[in-house]
DNA sequence: TGTACATCAGTGAACGCGCGTTCACTGATGTAC
DNA sequence: TGTACATCAGTGAACGCGCGTTCACTGATGTAC
């Protein structure tokens, strides 16, 4: 009873790492069953065993984007207790999970996760809102110590921290990593931190 | 001769609308030569008159999508010679679009166009590229009349730019339009002009 | 003006294909006696 | 330690479905005489 149990939890993590890597390689439309089942080794059918259905696959997948989302947050505030140095982590963190793991933007953005079902739409919803949430969190944390203007409105700068690097990785994905997003977000970050600073 | 090649192109518009259509009320999953068709009171071959295939049509609504685009760059800068009122006429032509037709950020971010073949992702590639251009164009303007900071990067600053409305167009679509699109621009807006201006 | 013809957008049946999913099964492995 | 049994991840054939696309056709419309 405890091996199965540990052997299918360790199955789920594979398969949803498999489909995130077939996004990732190949874009939603590419994310069959089949597919899926072949890149473990496993026959399609097997998967039945693991989940209920490529529903209950697709948002175990989505689950683990918000969670790796939130782990990003949880690493650089855990880093430093500057607020702009943590934005700033976040950010470097931001672009290196452009580059490692291409099927975040692309599976926030599909609509083939998306358009589906209202229950999987809601759930990006709420990673979307938490993880600007967290974002807006760490700004007024950098406000109440002085160090952001108190007149911006932090829910508005949270999205365009997120801004700073979602149309680059848009590019990234469409130039195929030719465009060099880490110089992109260096200077995006200067203007950002500038636009933040009192004075 | 005149009136096919007129009935055809009238057809062609109506079809790629009508494709637009389909992605923006119910995404790009569900657009099907048969919905497309269904959509114009027409059986599903029928399309094949007017378009050599999915792709073909495909190509035409990225084509269209880009005009709008640029559409929106014209309107804006024919309006004022102020850059800075021309980034904002802009800005606001673009939530605007996001409100009327959703396909646009739908289409743009969708794997289902992007993914597909080759050719169509270059084609992507060079109407983002082209608007970022435009963008920068832009700004330089504004740099060159000291409307603008000198010491930035046009082209970052114009991503930047993008990046004022593209994840508010996400939470927008996430939220079922509940998301206040508009007001988000003008707060957003307030920090970006402030960002850009010299002193 | 009236008739014969060419053009061509639209039709409808048919196709092959990949998809998600089902279900009775197999056979390895861990457990009880 | 050895045997009998239960568990359950994985199998493979089969399914119904919607998809993009084809092709011979129809019939309205514009043109030539």
């Amino acid at each position: 009873m405890a091996r199965p149990k540990l052997d299918t939890s360790i199955r789920q993590q594979q398969i949803v790492q498999a489909a995130l890597d077939i996004v990732a390689d190949y874009g939603p439309k590419a994310l069959s069953m089949a597919r899926v089942a072949s890149r473990l080794g496993m026959v399609p059918s097997a998967i039945y065993r693991h989940f209920a259905g490529k529903d209950a696959m697709l948002d175990a997948a989505m689950d683990l984007i918000g969670r790796k989302l939130m782990d990003n947050v949880t690493a650089a505030t855990g880093l430093t207790a500057d607020p702009m140095q943590q934005l700033r982590e976040l950010l470097l963190r931001h672009v290196r999970m452009i580059r490692e793991n291409l099927a975040i933007p692309r599976v926030v953005f599909s609509e083939d996760a998306l358009g589906a079902s209202v229950e999987r739409k809601a759930r990006a919803r709420d990673i979307l809102r938490g993880y600007l949430a967290a974002i807006a969190g760490i700004i007024e944390g950098g406000q109440a110590q002085g160090a952001i203007r108190r007149e911006l409105d932090s829910k508005t700068a949270a999205m365009i921290f997120m801004g700073l690097i979602l149309p680059a990785g848009i590019l990234w994905h469409v130039t195929d990593g030719r465009f060099d997003v880490t110089r992109h977000a260096e200077r995006a970050w200067q203007i950002f931190s500038r636009a933040m600073s009192p004075r």
